[in-house]
DNA sequence: GTGAAAGCGCTAACAT
DNA sequence: ATGTTAGCGCTTTCAC
C-alpha cells in the first residue's frame, strides 16, 4: 500500500507538503513541487486512506441515507424509496462524498452508526416524530428529515404540500360533477399533523368551502404494512353502498391500485361506478386499469433539494434549519368520470 | 466524545483490556472486569470509532454495492437494481457490516473508492467483461459479480440460467401451437457470451431441436438506454408482417412492456395477433395489458446468495471463487394465445 | 489476566 | 514555501 509518506520520500519533501498537494492547497506549495508530486502520485497510484483522514480531520465525507422500517422488509423495493435514494447517490457523489445506506428500526441504532463513522450528515425517510426528537438530541451533525410535521422548530425538513394535494383532489372531483365523496388513507397511528391527515384535511376543507360534507362513514383507514385485507373490507363497503359514493380520494397510489383491483373483483367499474384519485404519481399509475388520476409529487426533486439543504448546512457551520415545502400537481388520467 | 481511553481510565484498567471487552475477546479478560467495563460502556454511551478501528486493524467492515451505468441516471429507479440492492442492505447489516452504495462509470473510480475506504468486499451489478478484468487486477479483496459470462476463471459470479430461460420460452410457444417466432433483445455490443445472447441461444436451440428455424429477419436488437425509438421500429416491422410471426420472445420485461404498448398503438392485439413472452418477472408484468407471460428470476435470492458468497470469502481467507447459476421458471399469464 | 507501547496514515499547528 | 511533530482512537505484540 502506497502512503503519503512514500510519496513524500520519493519526492524528497515532507508529508505536510504532499498533504497540501493532495488537498489542493496550492497556495502553500511551489509550482514545481506541486507538479512533481502530482506526477509521483499518479505514477504510484496513490490513493489517500479515508480512515486516516477521518481520524485526523474529524470529517468522514460520508453521508448517511437512513430508512426507517420493519426488520426484514426490502425498503428499497418501494418505488418511492428507490427513486429518492437512487437520486441521492449522484447528488452525494457530485459533492465528492460517499453514501452509506442504512435500514434501522430504533433510534439508538441511528445514533450509533452516525457516531461510529463520524458521518458528516444524514437524510431520513420514514421517521416518526418521536424518533426525530431523540435522534436530534443524540447527534449534532446536519440532519435532513422528509415529510415530517413535527413541531420541533430546529429541524430541517423537505416535504410536499400535502394539504394542497387534498384540495386539488377535491376540486377535481367537484369540477367533474362528483359530490358524494369518500376517503381512504393509511392510518399512521400518530396524533397531530402528518402526511395522511394533511391530505385528508385539504380534501375536507376544500369540500367544506363548497358546502359539501364528507361522510365519515365513507372515510377509511387501513393499517400500514400489508393493507390487502383492509382494502378488501373497504371495497366491500364501497360495493355495498355504491350509490352513496361516486368518488374516492386515496392517500397513496399503492393503496389506490390495490383498491382498483379489489373493486374490479367485485364488478364495480372504475370510473363508471366509482371514480378514484390517488397520490404520488408512481410509475404504476400509468399501467393501472384504468390509468390513475393522481396527485403528483416530484420525488427526485425532493431528493436533490434534501441534499442541497444538507450540504449548505455542512458548509455554513451554523446555518439555521429550513423547512421546505414542494408543490404538487394533479395529473389527469382515466380514473375519474365526467358526470353530465 | 467518549473514547476507549476514557472507559479505561474510569475502569482503572488499560485500553488493551477495554478493547478486548469491546471485541468480545472474553478469554482475555476476567469475569469481573468484563462486567464492570461493560457497565461503564453502557453508562457512558461509548461508541467505538470505526475509522480508528479501520486504521489499526486494516478492515473496515464496509461492503460496497457498485452499480455501473451512465452518469446522471438514477440507477436505483430500475426495479431490478432496487430489489437487488434493497435486499443486500439487510443481508450486509445482519453480518454487522455497513453498506456503501456507489454509482460508477469507470473502473479506476471503483478501485479508488474500494482502496480508499479499505472496503472488505464488493458486489457488482452491470459490469462488462472488460471492466471485470481491470477491477480484478487493481484490487485483491473478495469481489462478487452478477450475470457475468466472462471466461476469467478466478472471479466469483452469481447468475441465472439464461439459456434455460430461452428454452422454457421456446417450449411454451411450441406447446401453445406457435411456430412462427421472433426475438427482441438489448444489444449489449459485447462479443461472446452474455445474458442476451444466452437467452437467444437457448430459445433458438430449443426450437432447432423441434426442427423449427428462427427467421433472422424476425430477430431485433435495440440499443440499451432509451429503447423507445427502436421499439417503435420493431413494432412497425411486426405490424407489417403480422401473418409471418405469431410469437415473440423478448429478453427483458421492460422491453416487452414497451413493445406491448407500441403494438397496441398499431392496433395489433396481444395475444390475439401476436403472443409475447418476457424475461425477469418484474412487478410491472402483472399490471401490463394483457398481463405478461414471462421467465421469472428471483432477484432477492440472487442478492442474498451474492452476500453469502461474499462473506464466505471474507471469512475463509483464500476460498476459491465460485460461479453460481440460479434456476428460472416460466410464469404463465395472458400474453400467449393458445392456438387451436 | 493485564498493561505498556508501538504503530496504522493522515492533518494541522507551529516553527523555520 | 517547507519541515517537524504531536496527536486522532484504536489494535496488537510483547512482557509481566
Amino acid at each position: 500500500m502506497v502512503t503519503l509518506k512514500d510519496i513524500a520520500d520519493e519526492a524528497g519533501v515532507s508529508t505536510a507538503t504532499v498533504s497540501h498537494v493532495v488537498n489542493g492547497n496550492t497556495s502553500k506549495v511551489s509550482r514545481e513541487n506541486a507538479l512533481r508530486i502530482r506526477k509521483i502520485i499518479q505514477k504510484r497510484q496513490y490513493v489517500p486512506n479515508s480512515s486516516a483522514r477521518t481520524l485526523a480531520a474529524k470529517s468522514s465525507h460520508i453521508i448517511a441515507g437512513i430508512l426507517i422500517g420493519g426488520a426484514g422488509d426490502n425498503l428499497l423495493k418501494d418505488p418511492y424509496n428507490a427513486e429518492f435514494f437512487g437520486e441521492m447517490v449522484w447528488a452525494v457523489q457530485d459533492h465528492g462524498y460517499y453514501l452509506m445506506i442504512r435500514y434501522v428500526n430504533s433510534y439508538e441504532e441511528v445514533v450509533r452508526s452516525l457516531r461510529s463513522w463520524n458521518i458528516d450528515g444524514a437524510v431520513f425517510v420514514g421517521t416518526s416524530d418521536r424518533d426525530i426528537r431523540k435522534i436530534q438530541q443524540g447527534i449534532q451533525i446536519p440532519l435532513i428529515f422528509t415529510d415530517s410535521y413535527t413541531d420541533l422548530k430546529k429541524i430541517s425538513n423537505v416535504g410536499i404540500n400535502d394539504f394542497q394535494g387534498g384540495v386539488l383532489a377535491a376540486e377535481h372531483f367537484l369540477q367533474k360533477g362528483h359530490t358524494k365523496l369518500g376517503f381512504v388513507g393509511y392510518s399512521t397511528g400518530e396524533q397531530g399533523k402528518n402526511v395522511v391527515a394533511e391530505r385528508f384535511n385539504g380534501f375536507q376543507s376544500a369540500l367544506a368551502r363548497h358546502a359539501i360534507e364528507l361522510d365519515t362513514k365513507r372515510c377509511f383507514y387501513v393499517t400500514d404494512g400489508d393493507p390487502r385485507e383492509d382494502i378488501q373490507r373497504v371495497a366491500d363497503v364501497l360495493a355495498a353502498g355504491k350509490d352513496t359514493v361516486s368518488g374516492v380520494f386515496v392517500s397513496a397510489d399503492k393503496l389506490a391500485v390495490a383498491l382498483l383491483e379489489a373493486l374490479a373483483e367485485r364488478s364495480i367499474g372504475v370510473p363508471e361506478d366509482i371514480s378514484i384519485i390517488g397520490y404520488d404519481d408512481l410509475p404504476i399509475t400509468s399501467n393501472a386499469i384504468p390509468t390513475l388520476t393522481t396527485i403528483r409529487q416530484d420525488i427526485s426533486q425532493k431528493a436533490r433539494i434534501a441534499i442541497d439543504l444538507l450540504f449548505r448546512q455542512i458548509e455554513e457551520k451554523d446555518k439555521s434549519p429550513e423547512n421546505i415545502t414542494l408543490d404538487v400537481t394533479l395529473v389527469e388520467r382515466d380514473s375519474v368520470l365526467q358526470k353530465s
